[in-house]
DNA sequence: CGACTCTTTGAACTACCTCAAATGTGGTGG
DNA sequence: CCACCACATTTGAGGTAGTTCAAAGAGTCG
């Protein structure tokens, strides 16, 4: 890996504030890779050699049963993904793949358990790495069972549009398909979803969302969660 | 708390190997209560004062929004839940009731927090308790997209023959409706699907499943997920 | 331009929900 | 022990959100 590469992942919140020694030891069982887009990078029911950290680009997590298939998560940089099943050595219980060309490191499985062992501080991030993941599902989940796909893509627009810093027009930043998937629905619904939010003030232009009256959109949202989104 | 119950969740798979100290340390801040059926533990956007250990009874996590609510997972012993919340200082996503008369183990948020930077072994006890969690939640999850009703029926039934032991006879642990809702469902469709399963040799009387044939049933469930069912 | 794939639209179908009523069940007090 | 009540479950009928299938329109990339 290169001198440069260390050093900018020595900044994430995963290895920032631990022991440079126990960060020496993980980079050095660790690979930095680039993979093409649609690659699958872990098979369910297998299990873990590595760690992953998605550095650059995004990944789906998704579940299969009987060739049908659902999207679990999406995941943008920067993000561990896998923890549970590496921690705990179990099976993965979904799969991974890229939805673009992805930056990826690997951290040797085993590695990652010895250090979380003897580094309190790397535990800790781990930690808060894992119960971020478990938040984001439980949100989904949530999504998922409450309220019905309209509600669902606009909570969704809601919080992208945090994450856009407000903008007003936000960019959806894959595929739509992707998207309905994401939001347990077929891509039909969410075009149909689409209409029934312009006639409420949210234009959709290819991948660009505009929100033409914020009052009217925060009225709209108010009855859905909105806090803690992260 | 009294002697003979420190000896009982000294032997917790939370607190086993830790170091004695630490756990005296963690128990000093601790309070180990009964609480009535029906009482609502945890309140949703609240921020975590006590780490919460199910020791007896059971208890429903939900979610509410808009007057309607959602259940995202029914507890039993030995479980501790809200750890997400605790580790990160952070709102609770969901809110917390006992279904039955409960006794819970209450422990001190950041004593947890501190001790959980000395004690190695005790972070990764934590780790792995909240790893279960977020599986439990994927899997729920996976379920509610992949299938419908009569296949979440199905798998449950499963995992819960499992559970218990493969006696051939299952108890349903709670009222239907609450099953009903832990599946995502209303309970007149979960009598539908019990109904539908009578016809593959999968007997209900009250809260009593029989499966008449094993054979049928595991061709059944067959192409459904059932590994890593903890 | 032309061959893709993605997205939208329409129409028919289905699983699930809602509402309403009947039936079953457990607990309580007489 | 029984009668009764409250509540859980089942059954039925009708409505609705979302799916499926098919085909047309839009983007995208060689």
């Amino acid at each position: 890996m290169r001198r440069a590469e260390l050093k900018i992942l020595r900044k994430l919140p995963l290895f920032c504030d631990m022991n440079q020694r126990h960060f020496d030891r993980l980079m050095k069982s660790a690979l930095l890779q680039w993979f093409p887009a649609h690659t699958e990078l872990i098979r369910e029911r297998e299990l873990p050699d590595y760690l992953h950290i998605l550095v650059d680009g995004m990944v789906e997590l998704f579940a299969t049963r009987g060739g049908q298939s659902a999207t679990i998560d999406i995941l943008q940089p920067i993000t561990a993904f896998i923890i549970a099943a590496v921690v705990r050595d179990e099976l993965y219980l979904n799969g991974a793949r890229t939805l673009t060309p992805a930056r990826i490191l690997l951290i040797q499985a085993n590695t990652i358990r010895s250090v979380f062992s003897e580094d309190a501080v790397f535990a800790r991030a781990v930690v808060s790495e894992l119960a971020t993941r478990y938040r984001a599902v439980i949100q989904v989940l949530k999504n998922d069972r409450i309220g019905n796909s309209t509600d669902r893509v606009l909570n969704w627009i809601a919080r992208e549009d945090i994450r856009q810093h407000r903008k007003g027009s936000i960019q959806i930043p894959f595929d739509k398909r992707i998207l309905a998937s994401y939001l347990g629905m077929r891509p039909e619904n969410l075009s149909r979803a689409f209409q029934t939010l312009r006639r409420h003030g949210i234009i959709v232009h290819g991948k660009t969302l505009l929100i033409k009256d914020r009052k009217s959109f925060r009225r709209l949202v108010r009855p859905s969660v909105l806090f803690a989104n992260n």
